[in-house]
DNA sequence: ATGGGCATGTAAATCGTTACATGATTCT
DNA sequence: AGAATCATGTAACGATTTACATGCCCAT
């Protein structure tokens, strides 16, 4: 459902096609958001059927049409109207934890093998992070604020992380 | 499909019906997961027909029967295996933060509700976390572990928040 | 008496991913 | 020559939530 929204909160930037959209979530938002186009075909289609958007098809020559989508008043009204409901709550899985959790007969070197991993990955987020940091552009404040939001949370759990490596290593 | 390594898990420690998993899920382990039975029991028959676990049936007098599942040395393997591949990537939606990132056109003092529910949820997180901290009995280590991810996550988050609600005070 | 705990389950609805289908153009 | 980009979409599958259905016991 939130897929919903955030396809009306781009689309109050600019008209967009699906594709763009696409483009557009996994470039700058791709820390909070992914989407396929099996359901973002489908939002966009129940989006205009709901007239909260409305199409423009464009021909190409040697290219498919792109079908831009526009924002109506309907659309605006109920994104603003969701904008200032209380958010709901965090869904998060992180198979990570549940493998720690459950692997007390896991090896102490398996368990740092698994330590490590998590490591090399949050390392690599924060690398993608501090790209996105270097490319801010004309972007709204608010997008700096949830970028700082992420460094936050990658040091902390980097230290986290390092603390737990000490006290694997002092068995 | 993690449900299933979670069920497995936890059958690793003693046998339980669904009630009991369910109770246990949303008691320790309330952090990273949480069941409903529509999930769980098919879940659960599912197991049983793969041979994973087996059931025993005890009556009790006014009230419903238990069915209690046991693991089996498949059930085991297969948990033993699962928790030795790489673990799959977070998959993490907070609807807090897509409202953040597309909020501008909030005004600065709905900005500010904002963040203040915000807070006041991840203060209420960390109150249940440290009930968890003073009860933690015979839990394995891991279990202290992952209550320090997130003590860590909590604090970091809070401290993000106090200084996003600064830079929003100075306007 | 009313709400919560005990205890099982099914059905419908929602949401999303992966794979498939198509096909031209441009970059390496 | 082959990969990536542009651009749309559907179908099958999988996971999960919500609501429904049932019914006794115990504490307030």
């Amino acid at each position: 459902m939130t897929l919903r929204y955030l396809i009306l909160g781009l689309l109050t930037e600019r008209p967009m096609s699906g594709y763009d959209i696409r483009k557009s979530i996994s470039g700058s938002m791709g820390l909070i958001a992914n989407v396929s186009y099996g359901s973002l075909y489908p939002a966009l289609h129940r989006l205009l059927e709901d007239g909260a958007v409305t199409v423009e098809v464009e021909l190409q020559d040697g290219r498919p049409p792109r079908k831009v989508y526009s924002i109506t008043d309907d659309g605006r009204q109920e994104f603003e109207r969701w904008l200032r409901q209380p958010a709901g709550a965090d869904q998060v899985r992180r198979e990570f934890l549940l493998k720690l959790w459950l692997g007390k007969t896991l090896a102490p070197e398996e368990l740092t093998n698994l330590v490590e991993h998590r490591r090399r990955e949050v390392e690599s987020n924060m690398a993608r992070l501090n790209e996105m940091r270097n490319q801010v552009g004309d972007k709204a404040v608010t997008y700096t604020w949830v970028l700082d939001y992420f460094a936050e949370m990658y040091q902390a759990e980097l230290r986290w992380l390092s603390s737990l490596k000490e006290r694997l290593e002092e068995r």
